[in-house]
DNA sequence: AAACCGTGGCT
DNA sequence: TAGCCAAGGTT
């Protein structure tokens, strides 16, 4: 039934007119090439994407060369692209796969969503697009297309709407063609079917789309209940020692900037200075505040203030509560640290090195 | 189950 | 402009 779905066979034949055949990641289709051109397009835009993309593949050609990485090498490539909790299961994922099925990708679902880092979603994209086994999708234009196709009401956030668009998408997935089946639907939701002002004129399924017979396609997939956003501050201390060197601290594996070096964060910025005035026998007096720079997460605001002190030594400055020494390290300004930074303070440190070099009275 | 994770583009 | 959201997965 589903290979001679009439969706199926219209969305393939505006595929092969207007869909998109060259992005990177659709030359040379190989496992592992789709799977990471699939980790970073989570919840990132294609444009985004790109750039880092390149990148990546030209210093990791192949799994092996992923998973002999360090992970510091592979969270510095991931650095500005954000959501870094991706980079840390990529590269898990790459040790898996070479030292548990011998460097190559699992050929059914169940395997391959076993693995860390991927789903449902991106389970199918790999099967689909790099090897032509039939296993639905469901991204964010998909989800779209099919919510517009079929009126389902609700937003994706609820089990019941997922449930009901898996179900869509499985039906309309075809024996035949899978790999530009899929490539198709995503083309169709990023290109025709788009969040606002849809060109429904242009679009194969505009016959039988029900958002379309009720004019209300602004109205699906339902949007996701507005939320408060709360606020918090949190301080973060640059410590520079001159000539421009900074001490960043390895961030928990868990939480904001997961894994990541950044400055030591404290929840108050009278906490920070008595730390820093302490570790580097300092009155609290010497620790400058400087003003305060915010930015914007997805569930709320982080504003940081960064406390800048000289140093002059090179003594160990320990936090017992917060992390331990080896956590603790130098990074020289010039040029900037090479291994995973948050993109906030990657733009931090840039300031701070353009400035005036950093020397003591 | 719902909250959480980052950044940038769009309207 | 300020909210919305994007080739989702994990907890």
């Amino acid at each position: 039934m589903s290979a001679k779905d009439h969706i199926a066979a219209a969305v393939l034949d505006w595929f092969d007119r207007h869909g998109r055949k060259d992005l990177p990641w659709q030359t040379d289709r190989t496992p592992y090439r789709v799977w990471v051109s699939e980790i970073m397009l989570q919840q990132t835009q294609v444009n985004t994407v790109i750039p880092f993309y390149e990148r990546f593949m030209d210093q990791f050609p192949d799994i092996a060369a992923l998973a002999n990485a360090t992970e510091d090498a592979v969270l510095h490539l991931w650095t500005g692209l954000g959501y870094y909790a991706r980079a840390r299961n990529l590269h898990r994922c790459a040790k898996q796969v070479c030292h548990m099925h011998g460097g190559a990708f699992p050929t059914n679902l169940a395997e391959l969503e076993a693995l860390p880092g991927i789903g449902r979603s991106t389970a199918g994209a790999i099967l689909s697009l790099a090897m032509e086994i039939r296993a639905p999708i469901l991204d964010g234009n998909v989800k779209r297309v099919l919510a517009r196709y079929h009126a389902v009401e609700g937003w994706p956030g609820q089990r019941a709407v997922v449930d009901s668009l898996w179900r869509h998408a499985e039906h309309h997935t075809p024996l035949e063609r899978v790999a530009d089946y899929t490539q198709a639907i995503m083309d169709l939701g990023a290109t025709c079917c788009t969040r606002s002002r849809p060109r429904c004129l242009h679009c194969p399924l505009n016959s039988g789309c029900a958002a379309r017979a009720l004019s209300r396609q602004a109205d699906f997939p339902g949007r996701k209940p507005r939320k408060q956003i709360p606020t918090r501050q949190r301080w973060l201390a640059v410590v520079t020692r001159a000539p421009g060197e900074v001490l960043l601290q390895k961030r928990p594996d868990s939480g904001i900037w997961g894994g990541l070096w950044a400055p030591p964060e404290f929840e108050e910025a009278i906490v920070a200075r008595e730390w820093i005035a302490h570790a580097l026998s300092l009155s609290p007096d010497a620790c400058r505040i400087e003003p305060p720079f915010l930015h914007t997460f997805t569930h709320f605001k982080l504003e940081a203030h960064p406390v800048r002190v000289h140093c002059e030594t090179n003594r160990a400055i320990t936090n017992d509560v917060e992390c331990g020494v080896q956590d603790l390290q130098w990074f020289s300004l010039h040029p900037p640290p090479s291994v995973g930074l948050p993109a906030p303070i990657v733009r931090l440190l840039a300031e701070l090195s353009r400035e005036t070099p950093l020397r003591s009275d």
